[in-house]
RNA sequence: GUUCCCAUCGUCUAGCGGUUAGGACAUCGCCCUUUCAAGGCGGCAACACGGGUUCGAUUCCCGUUGGGAACGCCA
């Protein structure tokens, strides 16, 4: 077939490729050689997201696969921005990127390969294809190809350009019209990939079109771009979202084309919102960086991603050195996942849980500042109060991160160990101010016995209590309910007995004051 | 419209010809308990449908239905 090349065409390109490596073009940031054939012993992998937006949970799924395969295999994983799209790539979207895939703790090996600074090399694989006979100049407008495709569309046949420069004698040519170079893709028989999630799938050569390899303009498209990229950067596996198993049929024939060896595919099924559609802003999609600010552990992330598609046995919670060792191509499923976010809460509090308390402490910090610096913005000092209320955050940990599932959930409940909690009379719904009232004072007796006495640790305050209530009929619960509410501002708080302890004696009988003074003048 | 892919509890999934169809999240109940969590115990809950193949199909094949994706001078 035309578009098979012969070994004579193979190795001429590819010392032409080699040849053009000059300081000017971008390909000479790309150090390897020309290769003769791919390793897959030793993977190559890349992530290759286009910088139009934040980089959705899709895309960070595909990331950490393409990263666990390279690390099972000893391999490399590395990063290419897809760029091309010089209207809809951003500089903020590049930054998002490095961001959270960072956050994610995703490291990529060597320099990220930004596509476009390559378009040169591109266009000169587009050249040499036309030259070669493969591909070809195309000079129907947009309005024309519309109306082929309603044709064609009008005649039960898939939506497609009809191939009519495909033959006809470049002489033909309109004048003043910039054409496209188009690849001549293969006219019949069929073409057969065996995907590594997929399997074997089969697709006539019917199917394909005659795909633009270079715009008018003469930058490259996506198409040529990727081919040229993935080759240069010798990638063995491209592993990557489902919605490109048909290009990989036309990516195969630019490959053969050129006379490079095809990598192997893994197209990965796509992540669904939760009613089984695409995943979209309306499902709350939202950016990898946006999961970060609302207080999900990198570690979680991960081990819901892996989960999604991925199974090994009943594991359900993975370390990322085990899924390293246990990560597989072949047990990845083919059919697609809906993203379910309280699973993804619920392992977050696992790993919140499991988390060391001084990391945690670091992760909450900002939080906690920030909440205090709108508090009191003008209080001189005030990096003084955060830090003595941090160090209480700290002892006060073990219980707190029990009860959080996310660093948002886990800086709010801590913060009345920095900032004297503000009250509002809804919080006062189990007992009239005066019975309430009276519990504060019987609280504040306690505590006076207790300072009395010097014995100010979680168990003597429980044993105070306890005995308290014993001796006056009182159910600890009720008791303690306003109790709750003066010290925390809230009615869910861990163990009020080491709240007390932490807290300290005088900033409770203080805390105790203030909201008795609250009650009294509501 | 054409092509390709998919189909086990509500969700993520295990299963790879013979299982009381397992686990996790969610949910419900009980225990623990100063609140809330966490933890423990238990409950509810699935092989989409129809044909084959087979001694035997959740499992293999075909079809139906239902989802999804692709078909750009986007990537």
């Amino acid at each position: 077939m035309e578009h098979i090349s012969s070994p004579s065409a193979e190795s001429q390109l590819q010392s032409q490729s080699q040849s053009h490596q000059n300081p000017e073009t971008s390909a000479e940031r790309l150090t390897n050689p020309p290769h003769q054939r791919l390793d897959f012993s030793k993977p190559v992998v890349r992530f290759a997201p286009s910088p139009t937006g934040y980089l959705h949970i899709g895309g960070a799924r595909t990331a950490l696969f393409n990263w666990l395969f390279a690390k099972h295999h000893g391999g490399k994983f590395l990063l290419r921005i897809e760029d091309t799209d010089r209207e809809r790539s951003t500089d903020v979207a590049i930054n998002a990127i490095f961001e959270s895939l960072q956050w994610l703790e995703l490291k990529w090996d060597e320099e990220p390969v930004f596509q476009f600074a390559r378009a040169t090399r591109h266009a000169e694989i587009a050249q040499n294809l036309v030259k070669e006979g493969k591909a070809y100049y195309c000079y129907c407008s947009p309005e024309e190809l519309e109306q082929m495709r309603s044709d064609a569309m009008a005649h039960g046949l898939p939506p497609r350009y009809n191939r009519y420069w495909r033959d006809r004698d470049p002489s033909c040519a309109p004048a003043g019209v910039a054409p496209v170079i188009r690849f001549k893709a293969p006219l019949a028989g069929k073409t057969t990939i065996l995907d590594l999630v997929q399997g074997e799938v089969e697709l006539s050569n019917t199917q394909l079109d005659d795909m633009i390899l270079l715009r008018a303009d003469g930058t490259p498209t996506y198409m040529l771009s990727v081919v040229v990229d993935d080759y240069d950067m010798h990638i063995t596996h491209i592993i990557r979202g489902d919605d490109h198993l048909t290009n990989a049929f036309r990516q195969h024939h630019l490959y053969e084309a050129c006379g490079w060896e095809t990598p192997r595919f893994a197209h990965i099924p796509l992540i669904h919102g939760p009613d089984g559609a695409k995943l979209s802003k309306r499902h709350g999609a939202l950016g990898a960086e946006q999961y970060k600010e609302m207080g999900f552990l990198p570690e979680a992330m991960r081990n819901y991603l892996l989960r999604l598609g991925w199974a090994h046995g009943n594991d359900e919670i993975i370390s990322t050195e085990q899924a390293i060792e246990w990560f597989d191509l072949s047990a990845i499923g083919r059919s697609p996942a809906r993203f379910d976010t309280m699973k993804l809460i619920n392992l977050n509090g696992h790993y919140i849980r499991a988390s060391d308390n001084n990391r945690l402490l670091e992760e909450i910090r900002p939080r906690i500042t920030k909440t205090l610096s709108e508090a009191v913005p003008d209080q001189l000092g005030g990096g003084g109060q955060a830090e003595r209320g941090l160090a209480l955050v700290l002892r006060g940990m073990d219980s707190l991160k029990e009860r959080a599932k996310t660093l948002e959930e886990l800086a709010k409940s801590a913060i009345f160990y920095v900032l004297a909690p503000t009250y509002s009379a809804s919080d006062n719904i189990h007992a009239t101010p005066e019975e309430s009232i009276k519990n504060l004072d019987f609280c504040i007796q306690i505590i006076d016995g207790l300072h009395d006495c010097g014995q100010i640790s979680q168990n003597s305050i429980e044993t105070a209590v306890r005995g308290f209530c014993k001796d006056n009929g009182l159910k600890i619960g009720d008791f303690l309910y306003p109790v709750r509410v003066a010290l925390t501002g809230k009615k869910i708080s861990p163990s009020l007995f080491e709240v007390i302890e932490i807290l300290g004696l005088k900033e409770v009988v203080a805390r105790l004051h203030n909201y008795k003074n609250f009650l009294s003048c509501a």
